[in-house]
DNA sequence: TTGTATGCGTTATCAG
DNA sequence: CTGATAACGCATACAA
């Protein structure tokens, strides 16, 4: 019968080294409190026999996991891959480890996720966006868990956060199509509820029609979720209305990239006949032909100093400032001048 | 000065509901074992103090995590996203937590992130493709970690695999694209060096082209990380060999992406000029235009078997069987005859 | 410099 | 049906 071989304990170590459970530890832990000889013979104690520490026992000893949660809407896409990858890079150079789960959009589960999260003992969270529950940040704040949003920046929100001005960014945007001469605008928007991010874009475009003159009924709207094929759909039944817009604005670059798609079945030339336009410049946007004119997002930048600051809530106890982002306008020939009409 | 309040355990529970911890316990973990009245204090009790159990001690004392880690090679596109989501998804249903954590394609760090997520006490691991360093196979075996391989099925493996058969499915499309009369094949394959699929894909076209009669001259290959731009670039390069390929098959859809928009760039009619195909089949397959030829992989399938598997392997302490999926060739317009000569 | 002893929050065994 | 109590593996205050 064979033997069931788990793993190594620190006990174990100790006995082949002939110390205690102690300097193994300390072996480990702060490694100049204990002399040369000693540590040699325990490193290799280690090395032979393969020793890990358990994690679990070292959270509980110590009462920090050296782990940060984040919750995502969706791993489906590339939205947030590349901020959450740099957010990790810079966690794993200061010794933390990053657990990502997805809520799919859908307000309850993050709530359960962020439960789990933090019955698993993550030392701090990073959220995206700021609409949810209230009784959540009561609970985060009881707890005394740091927090941290990203992806939109609020000055004055219950939880710090790093990211940007959604409605400024879009104003912008929606701004210079009008400067174009665009009159007729459409909008596919995400969906709205629960998601400051799309809300304020939305306010954006609505804030730059009405601020450059033009009537609320020159712009149609169509809200649904971020999905490629709803992108495609939404444009069908936008250039359903009359007049039809020429121009229109998407809630981020897959649904533009639906809509190009959409229109190009449909044999309609971008920008010759509509233009179309994306937010956050992911990858996707300089693949579509034409390439989307978009709002860029600095992912990496995101990600990096939201590590950094939840880093710094998490170790000294600090209430975290935030930061706002900046965002550019990107030119690309998905936009042009309406068509003389 | 206010009182730090941390998280309520157990004992609290207990404390307020006036019942022991082992009550508590069994509250929770085998409702039945204890009487409707006391139940449901304690369940008041728990609502009230918002409390949570502790993973960690509990992970110690049940000695399981009901976690499962996976590592991939990369989170920043979305070949691996789709499947995952779906591995995700099975584990959550079966009450398991999914950890990730990505590699950048680099062995040493797969390395290491094995190993953190074994002394975090991952309770199975789930690992992309089959190289990797021998003594990684015997530490995992060892230490008796369930272990799963996706994407890359292989009969004889040390690790069972959930997968496709990447050399047959790239010689089916080499073979179909050879069968439309192209003679001159270009390949922009992904990094080969621990990288099995890759590896194996390159030996299907090498095949298909052998076993059609063409010679080995007949093709030019170009090795490269799976970047968009480097798709572009590997392009570049395969055009300017004399003849140059009326067709390039590449490692994946990043990669033809890449190689796509570089020939708009060159002004290169695609398929008229040259014909450009993929591999994986994920969503921006569909997006560019013209949209690409590529092999469609049952990423969604592929993540609830993996799951599937793995829990099984986890909870019955079986070893496994492995299952080879079916892949296809999904025709799209990047791919045409080549021109008259 | 090193060892001893204790606590971290749960589950599980064994009595009652 | 419920309550003590012993693990689980590690870190650390305190002693030596």
């Amino acid at each position: 019968m064979e033997k069931h071989r788990s793993a190594p304990t620190l006990d174990d170590v100790a006995k082949m080294a002939d110390v205690s459970t102690a300097t193994v530890s300390r072996c480990l832990n702060s490694p100049d409190r204990v002399v040369e000889a000693t540590r040699k013979r325990v490193l290799t104690a280690i090395e032979t026999l393969g020793y890990t520490p358990n994690f679990a026992a070292r959270v509980m000893a110590v009462k920090r996991s050296f782990t940060i949660g984040a919750i995502i809407p969706t791993m489906e896409n590339a939205i947030f891959a590349r901020g959450l990858q740099s957010f990790q890079e810079e966690l794993h150079q200061r010794g933390y480890t990053l657990l990502v789960s997805s809520s799919a959009y859908k307000p309850e589960i993050e709530e359960e996720q962020i439960r789990t999260l933090i019955a698993r003992g993550a030392d701090g969270l990073l959220l995206i966006g700021h609409d949810r529950d209230p009784k959540i940040y009561d609970f985060l704040s009881q707890r005394k868990i740091p927090a941290l949003v990203a992806w939109s920046y609020l000055p004055d929100s219950k939880l710090p956060s790093i990211g940007f001005d959604n409605r400024a960014a879009m104003f912008d945007l929606a701004s210079h199509v009008i400067g174009l001469g665009h009159t007729q605008i459409g909008v596919i928007s995400g969906l709205v509820d629960g998601n400051d991010r799309a809300r304020l874009r939305v306010q954006g475009i609505r804030d730059a029609v009405s601020s450059s003159g033009l009537e609320a009924g020159n712009l149609t709207l169509v809200e649904t979720s971020y999905e490629i094929e709803n992108g495609a759909k939404a444009f069908r039944d936008l250039m359903n209305a009359d007049p039809p817009p020429t121009a229109i604005l998407c809630g981020n670059d897959v649904l533009a990239a639906g809509a190009l798609r959409q229109a190009q079945e449909m044999g309609l030339d971008v920008p010759g006949h509509v233009s179309i336009t994306g937010f956050d410049d992911i990858e996707l946007a300089r693949i579509v032909s034409p390439a989307l004119t978009t709002v860029h997002v600095p992912h990496r930048e995101m990600g990096r100093k939201a590590a950094l600051q939840l880093v710094e809530m998490v170790e000294n106890q600090t209430a975290g400032t935030g930061e706002q982002l900046s965002t550019r306008i990107v030119n690309r020939p998905s936009l042009g001048k309406p068509a003389l009409g």
